[in-house]
RNA sequence: GAGAAGCUAGCUCAGUCGGUAGAGCAACUCCCUUUUAAGGAGUGGGUCCCGGGUUCGAUUCCCGGGCUUCUCACCA
C-alpha cells in the first residue's frame, strides 16, 4: 500500500525543495505569536472601522493557510487560528529570499507564521502586509478546498464519514464543527461553574467495576491480569456516588463518561457523557428546580437566551416548565386511564393488553402490567413531549432505586425531564431504605430468571453501605451530550462527539484473507 | 440484528440503455503587486469500494463481501 497520489508527491517535492535550500519546515518554535481575533480588534478596531496609521508597528501571528491569491510578485492569503481569521499580503518588496522563496512554494493548509504591518486594502480589507514568512509545518496531505462568500459555502466537505473519522480535517475546514465543540466545552464549564458554586464537589468514581450496576444496560467486559479478575466498564456512577453521600459528603457530582454495550444510532453512542448530581437531604422535588435552574442557566450563559432554535421548532427553556404525572400523561395522550389500577395489589396484565392493544400497540415479549404501560408511554407520550416537559411518578417495577411514594404501593418519587421528544435526565428521591433496596434487587434478577432481558444487578456492598445510614437524597443525572445536541441544534449524537465509536477502517484484509 | 440508499479525480458531483469516464474547485506551467468564490492562457490527474460470475468485452448486469448513512429493532 502507500501509492502517493500525484498531489502528494508535488508536495514532498516543494518540501525537499525547501529543505535544499536550508530551511527548516518543521521549526522548533514560532514564539509570541498573538491571535488573530484580538490583533485585528486591537490594529482596526472592534468594529473593523479603524484604519491604522501608516506607520503601526508590525504584528506577529500565525495560522493555517486556508486560501492563496497569487498576483505574480506578490501574493494575498488568508490565515486561520483558532480565534479567527485574517489576510496577509506578501510579496517581494518586503520579504527577503528565503522568504520568499517559502511565499512561492505555499500550498493550502501550510501552517505559517508572519510579521507583519497592518493596512487597509483599496477595498477596505483589514491586512497584515507581510515583513517576513515563516514555514512552521507543511502540508503533505492537502485539505479539502472550502470557499465562502457572503456565509454561503462552497464544495464544503459533506462526507459524513471524512468528518467523523477524520475530525482534524472536518475542524480544519468546517467553521460550524468548530464551533459545536467550543460550545460543548462552555456547557460543561459553566455546568462544573454553577454547581461549584452552590457548594457541590465533583467527584471521581470507579470506571472499573466488578458489578455493572446503577442502571440497566449490557456492560463492556475487561480484565485485570494481576488480580485475575473481570472488570466491567461503568453503565452508571449512581451507587458510587451515593457510597460517598453514606460517607458524608452531602453534595457531590460526576460529570464522565459511562460505557454501554448497546446499539450505535444518532442517539447513542457506546461511550457517552453524563453528569449525576447527589444532594442530602433533598427530594425529587429539589431535583426538579434544580434541573430547571441548570437547563434555563446553561442556556442564558452559553447562548445568551432560553428560547432556542431545534430543526423545525423552537424550544423555550424558561422555567417553570410543565409537569405532569406519567399516568396522566398517558391518559392526556391516548385516552387510557391506567391509574384506575392504583388500588389493585395485583394489577391485571391481560387488561392493560388489551387496552394497548385498542390503540394498535402489540403487547409481544412483555410480562408484566408495568412493562405494557411503559411501552405505552415511550411509544405514545415520549415522542410528543417537545416543549421542556417533567414526567413525575414512575412505576416502582421499572425503578429499583428510587423512593416510593408514602402509600402508593406502585409508584416512585421519580421523574424524567423530556426535550424534543427526548429523555434527558432522570432523577429521584433516592431509596436509602436497606432491606427496601434488597427487595428491589431480588425483583429485578427474578424478572431477569423469567426472561428480561436487562435488568439492574445486585450490589450487596452497597446494600451494606445503606444500612450504615443513608440521609434521605435527591439525585439528579443528566445526558450531557444530549443536551449539547439541544444546544446546538444537532439531530446525530456524532456531531457533538468529537471522535464517536465508528468500525474501524479496513485496509486490504479482504486481499490479504482472501490470499490464504 | 433487519431493511433501504450510497460508494466515480484531493473536494463537491455528473455519466456510461455493457465498448475502461466528465465538470467546477484544488493541483501543475505561464502572465499579473491591492485581490477576496480574484482573473487570463495552457497541462496533467482515475484499480469508477473489493472479490467472483455472465460476456468477445464489466465502472455499468448478477452473486458475495466491505464501509457509511438513514429507518426499524435493541437501548436510561
Amino acid at each position: 500500500m502507500g501509492a502517493l497520489t500525484e498531489l502528494e508527491e508535488q508536495r514532498l517535492h516543494k518540501l525537499a525543495a525547501i529543505q535544499q535550500k536550508g530551511i527548516d519546515p518543521y521549526p522548533v518554535r514560532f514564539s509570541n505569536k498573538e491571535d488573530i481575533l484580538p490583533l485585528k480588534v486591537r490594529s482596526f478596531g472592534a468594529e473593523d472601522d479603524k484604519t491604522p496609521p501608516e506607520d503601526a508597528p508590525p504584528v506577529k501571528t500565525a495560522g493555517r493557510v486556508v486560501a492563496i491569491r497569487d498576483m505574480g510578485k506578490a501574493q494575498f492569503l488568508q490565515i486561520q487560528d483558532q480565534t479567527g481569521r485574517v489576510q496577509i499580503y506578501a510579496g517581494n518588496k518586503t520579504l527577503g529570499e528565503d522568504d520568499y522563496f517559502i511565499l512561492k512554494n505555499l500550498d493550502l493548509g501550510d501552517i505559517i507564521g508572519i510579521e507583519g504591518r497592518p493596512f487597509r486594502t483599496k477595498t477596505g480589507e483589514a491586512t497584515l502586509h507581510a515583513n517576513t514568512l515563516t514555514l512552521l509545518a507543511k502540508n503533505l496531505s492537502p485539505l479539502p478546498v472550502v470557499k465562502e462568500k457572503d456565509g454561503e459555502t462552497f464544495d464544503g466537505i459533506s462526507d459524513i464519514e471524512l468528518r467523523y473519522r477524520q475530525r482534524y480535517i472536518d475542524l480544519a475546514v468546517n467553521s460550524d464543527a468548530r464551533e459545536t465543540f467550543v460550545l460543548r466545552s462552555k456547557i460543561i464549564r459553566a455546568l462544573r461553574d454553577f454547581l461549584h458554586a452552590r457548594g457541590f464537589m465533583e467527584v471521581e468514581t470507579p470506571m472499573m467495576q466488578a458489578i455493572a450496576s446503577g442502571a440497566a444496560a449490557r456492560p463492556f467486559v475487561t480484565h485485570h491480569n494481576a488480580l485475575g479478575i473481570e472488570l466491567f466498564l461503568r453503565i452508571a456512577p449512581e451507587l458510587y456516588l451515593k457510597r460517598l453521600i453514606v460517607g458524608g459528603y452531602e453534595k457531590v457530582f460526576e460529570l464522565n463518561r459511562n460505557f454501554r454495550n448497546e446499539g450505535i444510532s444518532t442517539k447513542h453512542n457506546p461511550e457517552f457523557t453524563m453528569i449525576e448530581i447527589y444532594q442530602a437531604y433533598a427530594d425529587y422535588n429539589a431535583m426538579m428546580e434544580l434541573t430547571e435552574e441548570i437547563f434555563e442557566h446553561l442556556a442564558q450563559k452559553t447562548l445568551g437566551t432560553t428560547s432556542l432554535p431545534y430543526g423545525d421548532k423552537e424550544i423555550s427553556l424558561a422555567r417553570p416548565w410543565k409537569r405532569v404525572t406519567y399516568l396522566d400523561s398517558i391518559r392526556e395522550k391516548t385516552g387510557l386511564d391506567f391509574n384506575r389500577f392504583l388500588g389493585d395489589e395485583n394489577p391485571s396484565f391481560d387488561e392493560a393488553k388489551t387496552m394497548a392493544q385498542s390503540i394498535g400497540l402489540k403487547a409481544e415479549g412483555l410480562h408484566t402490567f408495568w412493562e405494557v404501560v411503559d411501552l405505552v408511554f415511550s411509544e405514545k407520550v415520549e415522542p410528543t413531549l417537545v416543549q421542556p416537559t417533567i414526567v413525575m411518578h414512575f412505576p416502582k417495577a421499572i425503578s429499583p432505586l428510587a423512593k416510593s411514594i408514602p402509600g402508593n404501593p406502585h409508584l416512585v418519587e421519580r421523574f424524567e425531564p423530556y426535550i424534543t421528544g427526548r429523555e434527558m435526565g432522570n432523577a429521584f428521591s433516592e431509596l436509602n431504605d436497606p432491606h427496601e433496596q434488597e427487595l428491589r434487587f431480588n425483583e429485578q434478577a427474578s424478572q431477569k430468571e423469567s426472561g428480561a432481558e436487562e435488568t439492574m444487578p445486585t450490589d450487596d456492598d452497597f446494600v451494606t453501605a445503606l444500612k450504615v445510614g443513608m440521609p434521605p437524597t435527591g439525585g439528579l443525572g443528566i445526558g450531557i451530550d444530549r443536551l449539547v445536541m439541544l444546544f446546538a441544534n444537532k439531530s446525530s449524537i456524532k456531531d457533538v462527539i468529537l471522535f464517536p465509536l465508528l468500525r474501524p477502517p479496513r485496509h486490504d484484509t479482504h486481499k490479504e484473507t482472501n490470499a490464504e
